[in-house]
DNA sequence: GGATGAATTCATCCGCTGATGAATTTAGTA
DNA sequence: TACTAAATTCATCAGCGGATGAATTCATCC
């Protein structure tokens, strides 16, 4: 279908170059379509844009924190994270999201709302409440989770972008576990906590 | 000097609108300016948007990582950095200079300098690299304190935006901890790791 | 005060961009 | 084949965006 091959044309470019620094005719170009036919199919530029983004790949990192039973190691985590991610990368969409979160409110709000939904809010589910701040915790895996995907996918540094899964999640997976586990605050700022995880 | 105010008022609206999203009438009219009087300045949009940016604000970033002595704990790693970032971010440039490198490459070049320079290079320099992976370790320290930049300066999502200083880097100093420890890997794929950190 | 050069504004250009609506082709159906 | 609706292209618009150069104000110095 041509509307698809659009949206493919206009997910990566705007991961390219952001929402701003593409044109209709760019787009279309590409495509191999006359600029108008977008419009047709679309309306607006801004709605392109939805439709490129589609949040249904977001869909994609469903349960990769699952809802019951144990919380899986941060090894595991990440590794079902990258792997989600790869499958969803294929079209370039998700860094494209990502991307334009940058500069555009509502593919900021469609982040924050997949991290919130399918990272934090399962985590601070079981995470251990009484070693403190746990929805700190829980944020803080979120942030591990998209710096690690900046890193990876958007801004492509070495060795992080090519390492293999595995060996990331060997790496990473453990710090994971540190922020899980937590330690003792001194919530009201008392004295030094025991000791830590 | 008007065009500090220039400077100023393009890079509070880069941050907000990024770059292709801010015109150079609006910055002329926020800096009560004339808008070919920025031109008369600058030149180009371009090099308005280099130098409000300026690099020199990376700068704050030198030694948060100590290039000699023992390497500091991950807390105080944390501490620094927001402590660091909170002065810096006092004119919005730091957010606009992340926020950009979303979308332009310049601007990402400069974040990846900054991350390799100032916090992977020095990190390798001194992590335990018997214990594996030095590099991709170091650069994973780079990518979780991008993360929490990110969550906490750029989507200012909570609880990460608000916390104070003092408490994100309590509990997100150990995370860090352990990535600088390290584990051992089975580089080449052998079998199970004897233990972790 | 008048000359000199910088700071600042004015008027304007030209290209590009998103958008529209009519025209034309393609495909499906009876 | 004739009819119809969707797909696709063409021609074009109105507006904005960055950029330029001349004109004007402002400050400094002799």
């Amino acid at each position: 279908m041509t509307a698809l091959a659009i949206k493919r044309a206009a997910a990566r470019a705007f991961a390219e170059r952001g929402y701003g620094g593409v044109t209709m005719r760019e787009i279309a170009s590409t495509a191999g379509v006359d600029a108008a036919l977008i419009h047709h199919y679309f309306g607006t530029k801004r709605a392109l844009f939805g439709a490129a983004i589609e949040l249904s790949e977001i869909a994609q990192f469903r349960n990769v924190v699952p809802p019951k039973g144990d919380l899986p190691s941060g090894e595991a985590l990440v590794s079902v994270f990258l792997e989600r991610w790869d499958i969803a990368a294929e079209g370039d969409t998700l860094p494209a999201l990502l991307r334009a979160s940058a500069s555009d409110s509502s593919a900021a709000a469609a982040i924050d709302a997949l991290l919130e939904r399918d990272f934090i809010a399962p985590a601070i589910a079981r995470i251990d409440a009484t070693r403190g701040m746990p929805k700190l915790r829980a944020s803080l895996i979120g942030a591990q989770l998209l710096g690690l995907a900046w890193m990876r996918y958007v801004a492509r540094l070495e060795p992080i972008a090519s390492a293999s899964r595995r060996i990331v999640a060997k790496a990473f997976g453990p710090s994971l576990d540190t922020t899980l586990a937590g330690r003792d605050y001194g919530t009201t700022a008392k004295d030094r906590p025991p000791k830590s995880a």
